[in-house]
DNA sequence: CATATTTCCGTTAGCGCTAACGGAAATAGC
DNA sequence: GCTATTTCCGTTAGCGCTAACGGAAATATG
């Protein structure tokens, strides 16, 4: 333990009783003004750092968040992390990260050990999740919020935006624009639900105009600019017609159009590159790429708020669901 | 709460005493298989879920590390998340990350937050803190570990790299390639000490060649490829005579590479462009970026690992800092 | 067979804090 | 003046779990 200080220390030095001098350092009522400069100064004398685990044993209150993500290493969970930071900064609550690495045991593991600590809400990425964690989800009484996803059904509250919608709508957008030989890149998809999604969404847009994809390539392992730099030189030389490829992220996205920049390839006259999420990173490249925002932000914003809220509230609001309307971005490269 | 379940119904369902009930849960000696079982089985009939906090109040133990980190959306943390992720996952301890949006006067708060839960080791960025956040620091028993810069005084224990070094070294490196006439771009360096602690080095290192920076430029807020574009633009238009621009992280220069790329500068024969971090993201660029490797992963890894050797001996191991070596990466853009 | 040892389980006593109540002192009300 | 109210503080009794000890039953030992 970081201290053997205890209350009792604190109240003795102040000359008070422990429950006036955890009154007096919680800026609880009750407490004279010069009572409580007393403990304050006797507790800052002697370096008092409270115990949580027992003040929140005693109150029943857990001023924790739980948040469950596959990575950090993605610029995708990163900013919705940052969405949550910034709507729990102002309030008692605090975030707490879990990364299950795309896996759905290691989630359910993550889960449980987060609920272990009674947060005061847990916020889970998708809607997809082991037959042990959702019972272990319908069985709490924490509030909770699946974010990044409405395609499915929430257990209690969600927050996000239609993968399979914003696939559907890039195809449409592709298509207007002339384009009609398409490919799709992306990493595979059996443990990345939302790239599903948007691939699904994708093939169906097309084939409302009767258009096939012409091609398909979904690596292994994580994406990255490198990636899909290579992968994009191969789809084209296995298909030297091709006018347009999408893919699953901006990432790859990138790759591709750094492909082009040094192969010669004019975006989006020879090839047209689209991708998804809209990250700021790619805002640098010498074309605009055509992209969806996720709007991760938002939704990390909208879903802490979400707690807040329930937290606040006697009352036990009823599930809601929130999806965030996309719209394809168009840029310059489709 | 979670569940009003406790241990207590576990133990009448099961037909043994709580302690029976709470050694058998945590696999704990003294406990025959048949009693287990029975144990384990009325546990998860009714979705026990143990409570943490009234566990760890009682054992004394907390099963938490504590990261103190500036942001998430840099690329550069979430990959020391990552690593200390990694090093924890075999073990009984878990992360818990606290954001200091790099303002010191956050991170004390953070640092005292993560304190009150008696966490079993405090990881944090950085050697430059407030005086609070020190004399919190220094009075707590709790295993100590600033991560990433090794150029200062470690309050305990201190894993990462030396920041002058890097920037002295990649002076040295371009001036080998032949470069004269330097700038240096980089973000507002008043809150982001190793960038700092990297320029000092860079133009010391210069200086040791009686050479002197021609320009530089720190604009504030955080990086983007975009403003390491258009700031490149500026002060190529302000020198027309510059050779190379040294940037104070590999996102800077992806954009500086960008800008070249853009307006057909020919990279390093009429600009050479050199970064720092080593981001996976850079490698799918045209050219293989010069930066050196901040050994992100590693650091988070070794870090973890300290706190892992700290709480398993039960002597008090002395405070020890690890600095590991950089070297430049030459790439092909100097 | 008696005794030493091991195996297993229960009882007691907290961990450090706070909710809830109660009561004394100070203030207000008329 | 006395009562009603407010202000302030202390006492009691846990929160849900586990460390530590002790003791009965089962097994080993010779």
């Amino acid at each position: 333990m970081t201290s053997d200080l205890t209350l009792k220390d604190v109240a003795l030095l102040a000359g008070v009783s422990e429950m006036t001098a955890s009154r007096a350092l919680r800026n609880a009522n009750d407490v004279s003004i010069n009572t409580r400069k007393k403990v304050m100064d006797a507790a800052a004398s002697i370096g008092y750092v409270p115990n949580r685990i027992a003040g929140s044993l005693a109150s029943k209150k857990v001023n924790l968040v739980g948040v469950v993500i596959p990575s950090v290493k993605s610029y995708v969970f990163s900013e919705v992390l940052d969405g949550i930071s910034a709507s729990l900064k102002p309030s008692k609550l605090r975030p707490v990260f879990g990364l299950t690495d795309y896996d759905l045991d290691t989630e359910a593991d993550v889960i449980r050990e987060m609920l272990e600590w009674r947060p005061s809400g847990l916020i889970v990425a998708g809607l997809e999740h082991s037959e042990i964690a959702k019972k272990i989800l319908k069985n709490t009484t924490t509030p909770l919020i699946e974010i990044m996803d409405t395609d499915g059904d929430p257990i209690d509250s969600c927050v996000g935006v239609s993968h399979y919608s914003a696939g559907y709508n890039m195809a449409l957008a592709i298509m207007e624009k002339g384009h009609r030989r398409i490919g799709f890149l992306g990493t595979k998809m059996s443990s990345d639900f939302r790239a599903s999604k948007r691939f699904n969404g994708f093939v169906d847009g097309l084939q409302s105009n009767g258009i096939k994809l012409i091609d398909q390539e979904n690596y292994s392992s994580g994406s990255s600019v490198e990636k899909g730099k290579n992968f994009t030189a191969e789809m084209l030389k296995r298909n030297q017609d091709l006018d347009c490829i999408y893919c699953s992220t901006d990432v790859i996205a990138m790759g591709a159009v750094m492909h082009c920049l040094e192969s010669g390839i004019s975006i989006p006259n020879e090839l047209a590159i689209a991708g998804f999420n809209k990250l700021s990173m790619a805002s640098g490249l010498p074309i605009k790429l055509a992209t969806t925002d996720s709007l991760r932000f938002e939704i990390g914003k909208l879903a802490a708020n979400m707690i807040l809220e329930r937290n606040e509230q006697n009352i036990t609001n009823p599930a809601k669901t929130i999806e965030l309307e996309t719209s394809v971005d168009m840029g310059t490269s489709i």
